[in-house]
RNA sequence: GCCCGCGUGGUGAAAUGGUAGACACAUGAGACUUAAAAUCUCCCGAUCGUAAGGUCGUGCCGGUUCAAGUCCGGCCGCGGGCACCA
């Protein structure tokens, strides 16, 4: 063998898979299956160490599942559609559709010396005719189905760049890109009737146990459950067909203290009111104003006008509140309408104060019932006030018996009745862009809406494209809006609405199981994959991505692509944790009126390139070497005084204090993700051509838990590096050893493999990289340090080979080959340990006198307690720690610790 | 405001209630070398002690237990999610 050098090795082991098939996916119905999918990246052009960790983790368990004897899928492909295209083709011209497939080549050509077990034939872009096609047609299928719906929403609207903007897009109010102060509009939109089945997705969660106990509960907490009691208001002064008013609340045990009741600007009494009463109108006006962001709905005052309207008090016919409109009362959630209790709700509260409203307490000191009631509430039917008089004091804080209590008064005297609401609102899929799955339905004048007929899917995206002018170019293509209307065959317009890019990632993991059929799905291929054993990728896709596809697996069931057994479609998530890396910045201040005039400083943070810092040290200046340069590292702040930013032709020679003149003082400033603003990205291309895949491999899945952040290290990297060129030593020793060599350490090396394959398997199953890792170092120094005979160190060596293949498959492979395992190191069975070789002959027992660790002895495993016990007290130590006291009890926990009581 | 998670050496971290700090990084000392790099060896929580060994130590205060990083209660700090949701 010769030198350890992975640019020959890694490319060599990534031919003979390829050539072979390894990886190639089969339904094997004599083999169990195992999918294994991460979640498929966005084609941004590169790739970063967040998808190598990613994909890495994804790849372990694999190639784990592989060795284990199971049918593995491990697919991979291309989120393509989205804004980022379309606001390169803005920017510099060209297409979205070249930029997109051209990145996808880039970033395929970054994966693949990865040496990642994935079955590339199955690979897809979501931006395929041939993948949106069939999400048209499951479109089509779930309209049919009653899942699909069009209603007027408010949205952002952008009016120079003619656009609905996504929230995120939304800054202080005004568009990210015309930086014009964004409209609240009303457009017919599409929708997905996922509220559907927000009971079902909420209590779906239950069965998730293989997810994140943090992804469950925050999944819960966006579907939003509540309980609460539905009533109607008899309204008096109150416009023709609105004599009552539905409202809705969880706190029907403060109804007693309601002082008045709010509608939503868009409520239909306030339509109404608007159209005969320009004051009304005036004031919804006011109320539209602002966007939909959070950062608005947050900062706009809450203001409220009095309709006139009045309603009575369900409890007591004599008591009149008034009606308001309040622009904080949301249409799309309850009823479009509340009653307010100032005194136990603090927007309530706020809005009383600001309209001089009562505030009447439900619940006051124990002693002081009577009075604060009498005081302060408007006066109340004793008898109707005494229901809830039952519950005041401490049971009443807890809310959950005085709420069941009252919706059960309420609903005996026939006021309303007790409902679930929930927060979960319907998908808004429409987006008004050209880069997207066209919506395939038509507009007749005749017939309506109508689904495209789908003989004549896909709706392709046109080619003849300009991104010159704002606005949808589907909008205003000469010719690819007319058509004709499959129903009655007149000139109809095609819908230029395409689909919200969460669609498309909705349902590829069902698609990733017969990726080229001519139907979405195939049912024996779906039959055999589905579900996705272990899911892995990021949790900021706790919320949207992962609810969204529950609710598309759920469609595809009701639209007959998926099976039943599929409705959950991931048995197991992982979220991993981020790759993170130092930064460098620099803060200067400066004045623009005088040194010492603080109100007026201005403080500029940088951020700094680590080739443009350099160490300050009493000898003078030192500089990066160009490995140093290429992983990303500089200086640690023990090694110099300080660090300072220069520009990278500033001679490196240059005099310490001309060099301080100019450079500005920079801080390691701890650590974050790898972001191009912060210029602290490490290219994952730039570790394979320095170290190699495997190092790449090793590292980001060492050290740190894979939920937790990992930071990058140069030095961490180095090490990984340093540690597999030491395997690769200690393989080319053992393969020189003459074939007789002999050695007395044969029994304790094969123990040290069994308890190596045990705790590395345990490792792997438990998503525990970091300690597998651990323990295949302890491995690597006990077979290094080991005087055994030759066959004993190859049988190590390769089962060492093994244990690291899911790892380092590369290293492995050439360690398997060069000690004579049979075959591919990554097809080879998993090996399983003899649990009679985990267990040892003696054990080490410590001796605790009262709590205190003093003396162990080592004893033989299946000593009886009571020898254990005879040979403790023996012990000199013992004896010298107990001076003769006399002993109250002795505990021996076998197999553990023993512990005298004095 | 509501919900959740986390606090262990200089650093990343281990530890079914049972020897706290496995494994690794960094630092330090040494070997080899004319020298450097590379490689190898040793030390590496604090403190007292020449040593043997002692004492303290897992954010803080208290509790349960023969035994607490781990379980319970209360604080403090950090991080995350949701938020006009009636």
């Amino acid at each position: 063998m010769s030198r350890y050098d992975p640019t020959i090795i890694e490319p060599k082991w990534q031919a003979i898979w390829d050539a072979a098939g390894t990886f190639t996916a089969v339904r094997d119905l004599s083999r169990p299956k195992y999918y294994v999918l991460e979640m498929f990246p966005y084609p941004s052009g590169r790739i970063h160490m967040g998808h190598v960790r990613n994909y890495t983790m994804g790849d372990v368990v694999a190639r784990y599942k592989m060795a284990q004897g199971f049918s593995v899928l491990h697919p991979m492909g291309w989120d393509a559609f989205g804004m980022p295209a379309e606001n390169a083709a803005m920017e510099r011209g060209g297409h979205p559709k070249d930029w997109t497939y051209a990145n996808i080549a880039d970033m395929r050509a970054q994966m693949k010396p990865l040496g990642l077990s994935i079955d590339w034939s199955r690979e897809f872009a979501t931006c395929d005719p041939e993948y949106y096609g069939q999400q048209q047609s499951m479109f089509i299928d779930m309209m049919a189905a009653g899942l699909v719906y069009r209603k007027a929403a408010v949205v952002n609207w952008d009016p120079v760049d003619m656009t609905v903007l996504a929230n995120e897009q939304v800054i202080d109010g005004k568009g990210w890109r015309s930086n014009a102060p964004v409209e609240r509009r009303e457009l017919t939109q599409w929708f997905f009737k996922i509220s559907d089945y927000s009971a079902e997705l909420l209590s779906a969660l239950d069965g998730l146990t293989n997810w994140p106990e943090k992804v469950r509960l925050m999944q819960a907490n966006w579907i939003g459950k509540s309980r609460g009691l539905q009533f109607a208001f008899t309204t008096t002064g109150a416009p023709d067909g609105f004599d009552r008013l539905d409202v809705y609340t969880t706190r029907p045990d403060t109804l007693l203290g309601a002082s008045f009741a709010a509608i939503s600007p868009d409520h239909p009494l306030a339509k109404h009111l608007e159209r005969h009463d320009p004051a009304v109108a005036a004031f919804l006006v006011e109320c539209r104003k602002g966007g939909t962001t959070a950062e608005a709905m947050e900062t706009a005052e809450k203001i409220g006008m009095d309709t006139g309207i009045r309603v009575l008090h369900p409890f007591d016919n004599a008591v009149e509140l008034p009606v308001y409109i309040a622009n904080f009362v949301l249409m799309d959630y309850g009823t479009g309408a509340i009653f307010g209790c100032p005194a136990h709700d603090q927007r309530d509260f706020d809005f009383a104060t600001k309209y001089g409203l009562p505030i009447p307490a439900v619940f006051v000191a124990e002693g002081a019932e009577d009075a604060a009631l009498t005081e302060a509430y408007v006066p109340m039917k004793s008898e109707r006030v005494h229901f809830m008089r039952g519950f005041a004091g401490a049971e009443f804080q807890t809310g959950e018996a005085a709420i069941t209590a009252a919706i059960a008064h309420c609903e005996s005297i026939g006021v309303g009745r007790g409902v679930t609401n929930y927060r979960l609102r319907d998908w808004g899929i429409s987006r008004q862009r050209y880069w997207g799955c066209p919506i395939p339905v038509i507009h007749c004048d005749t017939c309506g809406v109508v689904p495209e007929a789908k003989e004549n899917l896909p709706v392709r995206l046109p080619d003849d494209v300009t991104f010159d002018i704002p606005g949808n170019p589907l909008d205003r293509h000469p010719t690819w809006r007319n058509c004709t209307c499959p129903k009655c065959g007149a000139g109809a317009r095609r819908e230029t609405d395409t689909m919200d890019t969460f669609v498309d990632s909705s349902w590829y993991y069902a698609r990733f199981t017969a990726p080229h059929a001519t139907t979405p799905t195939v049912a024996e291929d779906a039959a055999y994959w589905m579900n996705v054993d272990q899911y892995i990728g990021g949790v900021e896709h706790a919320i949207l991505h992962l609810l969204y596809s529950r609710f598309f697996a759920r469609a595809m069931n009701k639209t007959g692509h998926l099976p039943a057994s599929a409705i959950e479609p991931f048995n197991a998530l992982f979220t991993q944790g981020m790759v993170t890396h130092g930064i460098y910045r620099s803060v200067t201040t400066k004045s623009a009126t005088g040194p010492n005039d603080e109100a007026a400083m201005i403080i500029t943070v940088k951020y700094h390139f680590p080739e443009e810092v350099e160490g300050v040290t009493d000898e003078g200046v030192t500089s990066f070497d160009k490995k140093e340069g290429i992983v990303g590292r500089a200086f640690l702040k023990s090694e110099v005084d300080e660090l300072i930013s220069v520009t990278p032709s500033l001679e490196r020679n240059d005099a310490y204090s001309a060099l301080r003149l100019e450079g500005t003082k920079v801080d390691v400033f701890s650590s974050a993700k790898m972001s191009k603003s912060k210029k602290n990205v490490v290219d994952p291309d730039k570790i394979i051509a320095a170290f190699g895949a495997d190092t790449a491999r090793w590292f980001v899945m060492s050290d740190s838990p894979p939920e937790r952040d990992v930071e990058w290290t140069a030095s961490g990297a180095e090490a990984t590096h340093k540690h597999l060129s030491r395997v690769w030593a200690l393989c080319d020793r053992i393969g020189s050893m003459p074939a007789d060599h002999q050695g007395t350490g044969d029994a304790d090396l094969v123990r040290a493999s069994a308890r190596a394959v045990h705790e590395v398997t345990q490792g792997i199953e438990g998503f525990a990289f970091n300690k597998a890792i651990a323990k295949l170092y302890e491995f690597t120094n006990t077979l290094s340090k080991a005087n055994a005979s030759s066959s004993a160190m190859k049988q190590a060596i390769r089962t060492l080979a093994q244990l690291m293949q899911p790892m380092t498959p590369h290293i492995a492979e050439s360690i398997w080959a060069y000690q004579g395992g049979a075959g591919l190191c990554a097809t080879a069975a998993w090996p399983v340990a003899d649990p009679a070789l985990l267990i040892a002959d003696t054990m080490t027992l410590p001796i605790q006198i009262n709590g205190k660790r003093r003396a162990e002895i080592s004893v033989p495993v299946d000593m009886t307690v009571s020898e254990i016990e005879k040979l403790a007290l023996a012990d000199q130590d013992v004896v010298r720690f107990l001076a003769g006291q006399p002993i109250k009890k002795i505990i021996v926990v076998p197999g553990r610790i023993i512990n005298v009581v004095v």
